[in-house]
DNA sequence: CCGAATTTAGAGAGCGCTCTCAATGATCCT
DNA sequence: AGGATCATTGAGAGCGCTCTCTAAATTCGG
């Protein structure tokens, strides 16, 4: 039990001195070594094991200019991040990239008006070297500051603001959103259904809109009675339903924006009893885990791999971080990415 | 669109300057202000705000060796951590109350034995100045990590390994368990049960044994047939009480370990031909939200408070930091604490 | 009204590391 | 062999901030 808890850590400038050699090399050897003769990187690393030193990261940052840590930014209030498995598998995807490329994960939540303010300092204070953003709502505050702070940020989604869409220097990871509902919306007419209705998610958020534009893409003059707004929840979804089935009793397909509202609404048409997929078939959209397969029947649906766009995001991110890093503006501007989606069939279309 | 991407941060030089004052005053106004004369506080205030200026942590950290951030270190591999609902809470929790005191949350999860090495790195390097620490399993080397490292830790559950006891310096949350389970199991004998089943939990994790042991306070000469070891999964919690039923057929209550694994049971009994409460009454643990108070029936189940339990593992570490930190030890030495639990009674027992 | 006590401000020394630049010695070419 | 080239190494200047220590300014008692 060698406690050593007050005891400070071994310096460079100690590692130095035990292995015989100026702190110049000794920052050479930790730092990859080359030019360095064989002999001496040998002492070194002896010197460096023996003491047990570890690069301390602050005095490296203060010079480097690199954290080696990345901000992964969230509005919590409305959406309970945590909570929400899509969020959750984002940001798996995003920890172990980052994990991959020996980066740090630093979680930045915002509840309330003063956690704005928190999040403007601490990324101005240079604790990160880029940021994620999962800025859910069009109206959220979090893209104007990271953009006044001035550092590289790559979005989750694409950025639904005013004006997001002709600056070409955002950088974003999205799914296709409206080619995924075109598809599910094609399947259905292929199906030969003839009264497809949809349960949209909440308009503010551009997804919900993406969606909504691949189905009027395939149903150019959809009865607006076939159009439900939804909030991407169960409840929510049974609701919608329940409020389609009152407007519209005839419909024979649902494409419904997400496979939590689709639930609801299978439940909604179950309790009706309409048989799915016999009298309405029922496509959803996520094909989220731990849902889709065990609904009953089993939800056919839009896959989109979240864990990817996560995974994604991080490299994207960290590739414009090396562009600005170095002299070295090789090859031309990155661009985000649409990650596509990916009809799975089980038994409701 | 004033892109100041490359353009350096002003140090505290420039303030000084702009202000007309030393780099000593301008530290002193940003850092409390307290012994400078209000006249040079306003103007250096001014100089601030004009120029933008945010301290620069690494340069702040580098000399106070204080980070302002925390480590939440998990295991992640066998539980999913982010899709565990219980850890996502915990999370909301810590997260909240680091907000709170103006600290950062720096996620460390670990996968594969490579993680477990550059956790260790991470931690020795000076990023963090504490860490909260998941240790699932007893066999987890994690814990022997930060103590390693002798960063002050503390833990979300009692720890388990061999030894862990009868040392007092170990600092953890963790809720009452064994009080719990007592109170659910004297529930049950309340209700007039007289053959009382338990599923528990994986017999490696303390809260599993926690349980179990508050099960047999109640029950001192169960019958070893009415006791089953579940995995905390509702397919698992499944399979248990199948088996139970088998063995026991005859058992007239089951205190399970999980409410997930009671939602498995539940199932089971229902399928079975068994009605609830009146032939079987069942509590489950956890309380766990969106899922006890939706079964069929209501479960009955012991409730812990996890956000909170997040809440407390940050203030018992930031506590035990700045005893540490300042030549104050005042008062006892910290001490681990113990959340009570409290039975919420619905519809199945 | 003067010296002592008390505030308030500035100078300057680091914190631990990287990186440029110059010095050293080894190697090469004609 | 002699100068030029190249590979290694070390010296030392910061990175931006805090903090101690001293100097200057202010207050106060007698």
């Amino acid at each position: 039990m060698s406690d050593q808890i007050f005891a400070r850590r071994p310096t460079l400038e100690a590692v130095a001195e035990r292995a015989g050699v100026s702190r110049a090399t000794v920052s050479r050897v930790v730092n990859g070594g080359s030019g360095v003769r064989e002999a001496l990187v040998e002492k070194v690393r002896r010197a460096v094991e023996e003491l047990g030193y570890v690069p301390n990261q602050a005095a490296r940052t203060l010079v480097t200019r690199r954290t080696g840590a990345v901000a992964v930014i969230a509005a919590e209030p409305e959406t309970e991040v945590f909570t929400n498995p899509f969020f959750a598998e984002q940001l798996l995807g995003i920890s172990r990239e980052l994990a991959a490329h020996d980066h740090q994960l630093v979680l930045l939540l915002t509840e309330e008006a003063a956690d704005y303010e928190r999040v403007g300092r601490y990324l101005a204070g240079g604790h990160v070297d880029g940021a994620v953003l999962f800025s859910l709502h069009n109206d959220d505050p979090l893209p104007e500051i990271v953009r006044q702070v001035g550092i590289p940020t790559v979005f989750g989604g694409r950025p639904g603001w005013p004006g997001a869409e002709a600056d070409r220097s955002l950088l974003y990871v999205d799914s296709d959103n409206r080619g995924g509902a075109r598809e599910a919306v094609n399947h259905l007419i292929s199906l030969g259904r003839g009264r497809i209705a949809t349960i949209t998610g909440p308009m503010d958020q551009v997804a919900s809109v993406d969606r909504l534009d691949g189905y009027h893409d395939m149903l150019m003059d959809a009865d607006p009675r076939l159009i439900v707004e939804g909030d991407f929840s169960e409840p929510g979804g049974a609701r919608a339903m329940t409020a389609l089935l009152d407007r519209a009793p005839e419909l024979d397909a649902v494409f419904v924006a997400s496979d939590l509202m689709a639930l609801g609404a299978l439940r909604v048409l179950r309790e009706r009893g309409y048989r799915v997929p016999e009298d309405v078939a029922v496509v959803g959209f996520d094909d989220m885990a731990k849902v889709a397969e065990h609904t009953d029947p089993p939800l056919t649906t839009v896959r989109q791999d979240i864990e990817e766009m996560g995974r994604l995001m991080v490299r994207l991110l960290l590739r414009s971080l090396d562009r600005q890093a170095k002299d070295a503006p090789v090859g031309r501007p990155l661009s985000s990415v649409i990650i596509p989606t990916r009809l799975v069939r089980r038994a409701t279309a």
